[in-house]
DNA sequence: GGTGAAACTTCTAATAA
DNA sequence: TTATTAGAAGTTTCACC
């Protein structure tokens, strides 16, 4: 995968954009003292560069209801059914994340959900997929971080 | 934290925005055949709200440079050192996001580097952090799901 | 609540530097 | 690569349903 050169200025139009992907390109041009038509440009070039991948809302699940989250780690009998039990795991909703990990466990999970009852049901489905082994489930008390606010202060900057 | 209510075009509305936070509310008003100024309103309505705290850009870290996840659950001496440790840990470029946890491990942390080499250094930060009593490595070897499909399919539709 | 149209702001693409 | 500009497009407000 090529790494992508950007320059001081595709910094700072993505960190903008990165805080709120709609704020006018007027407001970014005036800020970097740039034409905004230039940051039409250099967005549409890192765009289709596929750096930009796209945009997402930030969302308050705490206030839609759902302030459960957990993370857990899966057992398999045997790890050539790792694909298999992934795509099983996608059909699942409420699993915001999988990755097929190295270490303790095959595969690794994290789920958002309404409150304890529905992350159990949740689990269960994890449990019952044809080649789990057995689950290991760490709740969440409290999260602390966001990639959002690390973006702009580690990810680019030295790049 | 009360549970706000969305009706059925506040979720198709969101819909909408969390596959593109700059489709032009024209456009999401022409699909549901009301007023781009409803849309406005009704936005604006979950912005006041909380229920929309913001918008971001979703990037492709790997042409970034910056390939190589994985997650890291911290021993500590002693729980009481919980928020001392994990404001260390805030201090830590290329942690994405840390939890304090049942289970396991005390800490749970997602971090984001360059290569191995790069991975190393970050792990060693935090098995220096004062009160860690040790840390055990997840490398991810491939990540199959993001939160953004997650949001439209599942987290709405039922509220 | 929602609408539609007016007033205002922003975007975009082409041209020029 | 950047700036300018003008027409197209989008947003916001508001009087009225």
């Amino acid at each position: 995968m090529a790494k992508f050169k950007l320059d001081e200025i595709d910094h700072q139009i993505l960190d903008m954009l990165i805080e709120n992907t709609r704020v006018p390109f007027t407001d970014i041009a005036k800020s970097l003292s740039i034409s905004a038509g230039t940051i039409h440009v250099r967005v549409k070039k890192m765009e289709d560069a596929g750096i930009i991948k796209g945009s997402s809302l930030t969302l308050d699940y705490k206030k839609l209801g759902y302030s459960f989250i957990a993370y857990v780690g899966i057992f398999l009998q045997n790890t050539s059914q790792t694909k298999f039990v992934l795509e099983r795991i996608n059909d699942i909703p409420f699993v915001t994340v999988a990755h097929i990990t190295t270490g303790k466990f095959n595969i690794f999970c994290k789920i958002r959900a309404k409150n304890t009852e529905h992350a159990k049901d949740i689990i269960f489905m994890l449990d019952d997929i044809e080649g789990v082994y057995r689950t290991e489930t760490m709740i969440s008390l409290e999260e602390s971080l966001n990639d959002k606010k690390r973006l702009m202060h580690s990810v680019f900057k030295d790049l």
